[in-house]
DNA sequence: CAGCATCCTGAATGATACTG
DNA sequence: CAGTATCATTCAGGATGCTG
């Protein structure tokens, strides 16, 4: 109201305004370590154990792998079964939805595979143009 | 080689450390304002100017605005051409893989649109759980 | 084995003021 | 109009050491 835009770009903004969908299951999925923890579930295939999960990842830390299983548990991503035995056992699996997210970062992957390379290459081109400095007067650099 | 594991894992791992594709792309558009500023050069159909797109976004900071767009013109999404006039005028518009990364926004979208709500109702009952203190002693909680 | 607690660094975001 | 510059804040990520 009293915005001064029509009521099509009304509608437009407030999908827009935080909270959107998209922004939610973007930050999930933009967590450093999220899709490879994922991508780890789905090829095993079934259930795995924190330091299977650590071994497989190579390069994280527990702090990192903890924050992030818990974080994908918190989405119902991930399920996280404690088996209260001597050593203690713990799983963590795939939950239906986690399951589901697979789609989607598919999706992701082909685009990526496609045009990453392409991003990678404009940010060389841009960076390179950079270095050689300003340019002295240009239209539609 | 010497890793302990099979081949298989081995090219498994090898297409996910740092580097995959995947990972290029989320970063890109899980900056905040990327997906916003992506759907309001889509929605326009042409050429925005800096100030039509800010106010068209609402509460982004000149700072941010400038930032995201920076960014995106750095990733090869956007176009930014300068006209020297006075005043000045500069106008951002979607390259052809800014238009092309709208059909991978648009399936995030719907998966979003599904799905988010769910992942928003699995926080709120995992917070909810979590604030009734740990569990005596369970298995799967 | 599967973690938790602590401390630290850098990057992302933002508020504010100024400028060609 | 379309920015740049500076400062403050927050937070993700990580290194390290300890524990039921």
């Amino acid at each position: 109201m009293g915005t001064g835009y029509d009521e099509e770009t009304e509608r437009w903004r407030a999908r827009f305004r935080n909270g959107c969908a998209s922004r939610t299951v973007l930050e999930v999925l933009a967590n450093k370590w999220a899709l490879y923890v994922l991508s780890a579930l789905r090829r095993s295939g079934g259930p795995m154990r924190f330091n299977d999960l650590r071994r497989l990842l190579g390069d994280i830390t527990q702090k990192m792998l903890t924050q992030t299983l818990r974080n994908l548990e918190r989405d119902g991503l991930v399920s996280r079964a404690v088996y209260p035995t001597v050593p203690p056992r713990v799983e963590y699996a795939l939950t239906e939805l986690g399951l589901d997210v697979g789609t989607l970062t598919d999706a992701v992957g082909e685009w990526a595979v496609v045009h990453a390379p392409q991003i990678i290459a404009a940010r060389t081109h841009y960076d390179e143009r950079a270095a050689a400095g300003p340019l002295p007067l240009s239209v539609g650099r």
